[in-house]
DNA sequence: GTCGTTGCAAAGATTTTGCATTACC
DNA sequence: GGTAATGCAAAATCTTTGCAACGAC
């Protein structure tokens, strides 16, 4: 398979998750004996390079990788199943928190606590 | 020396500091020959799991620590220079972005940017 | 045949752990 | 002396990279 093909194929697996997928994630969803984990982390460098794909990175756990066209929002991560989530929406004016003299070129915002399935 | 000693020493670096530090700052700062990164992980543990210490991590470089206590508030990280630097205030608001369902226990806010020292 | 792509294994970076040694009381 | 703490080095985890083999065109 070709660069290309495991961009889409990675690209597709992001369009059906409830959220962002990590390197171990991705080669689960693949199918481990289809791809290795050092492709895997080169067509998401690449394409995170590019612009295509975003990291996104949580206290716990490894790097989780989503499309980066899905327009601004943030994340919701499990603390017992550790999955991650997208949350739509964000409060506005985040930025005016930082002093004068920084320069805010962007934010991110994590929720964390029990996912629906962790809840019941 | 003892590990209370340790953890008194880590705590005030915690105080004179403008933002978390990391294990390795902490190293840095007590100075390289007087305690080990093992040791100063095992404080650090110890602490962060009898709820003197907090854990923070951003997308980039080594996790950082900090002191608990500081009452709730957020991070500015520069891009250019790497430090860690704490924000005041909070966005009220922001658990409820998690749909019905979610249980929001906590939340993190991460701003990236320039540092003073970095935009000039 | 050439050039990009791959897998494997080794290397890196960060954090944790086993174990023998040292320090405290 | 006994217990707790330490340093060192090895292991663990996640990610990157070197290199030789492979595949596409």
């Amino acid at each position: 398979m070709r660069q290309n093909e495991h961009h889409t194929a990675i690209a597709e697996l992001f369009e059906k998750s409830h959220g962002p997928l990590s390197a171990d994630e991705i080669r689960s969803e693949i199918g481990a004996r289809n791809i290795s984990l050092a492709t895997i982390y080169r067509v998401l460098k690449k394409a995170t390079e590019e612009g295509d794909f975003k990291e996104v990175c949580f206290s716990e756990g490894p790097k989780r990788y989503e499309m980066s066209h899905h327009g601004h929002h943030h994340h919701f991560i499990c603390i017992k199943c550790d999955r991650a989530f997208d949350l739509e929406g964000c409060p506005g004016k985040i930025n005016s928190l930082a002093p004068k003299g920084f320069e805010v070129q962007e934010h991110d915002l994590l929720l964390k606590g029990l996912c629906p399935d962790c809840v019941a």
